[in-house]
RNA sequence: GCCGGGAUAGCUCAGUGGUAGAGCACCUGAUUGUGGAUCAGGAGGCGGGGGUUCGAUACCCCCUCCCGGUACCA
């Protein structure tokens, strides 16, 4: 290896290889097609932000997971601080921005925008649990809303988006719904007014699935140590206090509506809270989501500080990624960057997390390997340009077509075990005969492969070696290839 | 971040204080214009640095990376 480089993919970052680009594009494909259905607009934004625009924008946790970028050529100094950049840790503080630089000139409330984009976080990754450095995510927000049909669109976008990726409602995904001003109601009921104790017991309760029944009691109340030896602080809560606290964040009827009624009995008369959500339950029910889909669970917390209302989660059943995506009201955000507030709610789909899960619950939705439908042989002994002028032939009637240019030219064995390999449906073959009598050879590999699965002789496989192919005049090359790309197609016509 | 376990061929792994193997994958071939299986052959490796030793892939230390857990989160 001496002066050699080693070729390595960074800790926590991923290449990904054509097979699984291929399959993200087509679940990309799906959810946009979904967003676009509910009216949002495309956007982008770049991936480096001022560090001000990104420091104290998603809490503590957010801020010690920027990576900080600098120009090579401007080491950093004193009043140096203009050469250094955050690379942005998610999409929705890039889009407070945009709003409050754009507003209202380029951009009219309510503004309703898509986003696709790498974020990245300078925590500890794992790969297998799927958790990565750099990841994509999918939002989508509304920005100049304070209605909760606002917050009820976004839920039942991100729901219908899964839809559209054939997951079941309940037994394939689930996204959970709550909002923050019931537990703070809920808290302050209590005798709890502390902004920071309330947003101490709700990243505690948000790991109430995730830790026993002890260690969350634990946590609320003195503390404890984990596995490790570290000492996690404990919220302090009186074991009374707790007891009522864990009742509250359990409740769960069968029914959103009813799970409402019981929290709202377990608070103050009137409570805004308890009318938001129930206003907010009440769209729901009007776009028609299903009871199994979405789920009032008034234990959902959520991790990142601008949160200031509603706010959900989504699951893949059975896929143990953790959560592929969420989102919620964040009507503070761009107060950060304007006189002139703008409240605001958004979903995000993590779709690393997403794709993670889909492969392991065996979803791929028959994606290819390869993005042509033809491969054009080159073969021996007659003038390569024949093999060109069929694959241009073919390009011009629209068929995707791929024209073999490798080192096994004129080796038609090699051409099609190459051709097996990256999965083409189509080879076309023009060689000495064909030439000769004006022809063409279209050879349907998988009809080919079927045909001969059975063989176990070697020589007698050879001998079906021209199963699923087909010699036709060469005027009809478009014409057979479109017929085995699309057999019914040609069958009704 | 913290705790623990690992790192031998592209992958999954075996192995020994005297410089290494298997299976799968890959490449070549089996009357030259036909995919797979089979058969024959081939290529390819002890993560990096330091130490102990006549000698280290093996024993010790550091680094890097990986895995599991925990924390946090998408």
């Amino acid at each position: 290896m001496t002066g050699l480089v080693r070729p390595q993919t960074l800790r926590g970052f991923r290449d990904l290889l054509p097979e699984e680009m291929l399959l993200r594009g087509e679940v990309v494909a799906r959810i946009t097609r979904v967003y676009e259905s509910f009216g949002f607009v495309p956007l982008d934004t770049p991936v480096l932000e001022t560090l001000p625009t990104l420091l104290g924008s998603g809490g503590e946790e957010a801020d010690k997971q920027i990576f900080v970028v600098r120009e090579a050529a401007k080491p950093v100094t004193a009043e140096g601080e203009a050469t250094e950049f955050g690379m942005r840790f998610d999409l929705t503080v890039p889009f407070a921005r945009i709003i409050a630089q754009y507003h209202p000139q380029q951009i009219k409330l309510p503004f309703r925008r898509y986003h696709i984009g790498p974020v990245f976080r300078a925590d500890d990754p794992q790969p297998e649990q799927g958790r990565f450095r750099q990841f994509t995510q999918f939002d989508a927000d509304i920005a100049g809303t304070s209605t909760v049909a606002a917050d009820a669109e976004i839920v039942a976008l991100a729901s219908a988006a899964f839809e559209a990726l054939e997951l079941t409602a309940g037994s394939g995904y689930v996204i959970r719904v709550n909002n923050r001003k019931l537990v703070d109601a809920f808290l302050t009921g209590l005798g709890i007014e502390d902004g920071e104790v309330t947003k101490h017991v709700l990243r505690v309760l948000d790991k109430s699935d995730k830790i026993t029944a002890e260690a969350l009691r634990a946590e609320l109340g003195e503390g404890r140590f984990d596995v490790s030896g570290d000492r996690i602080r404990g919220v302090g809560l009186a074991p009374e206090l707790i007891d009522r606290l864990l009742a509250f964040v359990a409740v769960q009827q069968d029914t959103r509506a009813k799970t409402l009624d019981e929290l709202a009995g377990l608070l103050p008369e009137g409570d805004p809270g308890v009318a938001e959500v129930r206003e907010f339950l009440a769209h729901l029910e009007a776009l028609g989501v299903s009871e199994a889909s979405v789920k009032l669970d008034p234990g959902l917390a959520r991790g990142l500080a601008y949160y200031t209302g509603t706010v959900y989660e989504a699951t893949l059943v059975g896929a143990g990624v953790g959560s592929i995506g969420g989102g919620g009201r964040y009507d503070g955000l761009v107060s950060r960057f304007s006189d002139d507030p703008v409240a605001a709610v958004g979903v995000s789909i993590g779709i690393d997390r997403l794709l993670a899960g889909l492969s392991n619950l065996g979803i791929s939705y028959g994606a290819r390997r390869t993005t042509a439908d033809a491969v054009v042989l080159v073969m021996p002994k007659v003038d390569p340009a024949e093999a060109t002028r069929i694959a241009a032939e073919l390009r011009a009637a629209g068929i995707a077509t791929e024209l073999y240019v490798g080192e096994s030219v004129g080796k038609v064995g090699k051409q099609l075990a190459y051709a097996n390999a990256q999965g083409f449906a189509v080879a076309v073959m023009a060689g000495g005969k064909e030439i000769e009598a004006g022809t063409v050879t279209i050879k349907d590999l998988q009809a080919g492969s079927e045909s001969r699965a059975q063989i176990a002789d070697n020589s007698e496989y050879r001998a079906a070696k021209s199963a699923g192919q087909f010699t036709v005049p060469r005027a009809e090359l478009v014409a057979t290839v479109t017929s085995v790309l699309n057999p019914q197609e040609s069958d009704a016509s």
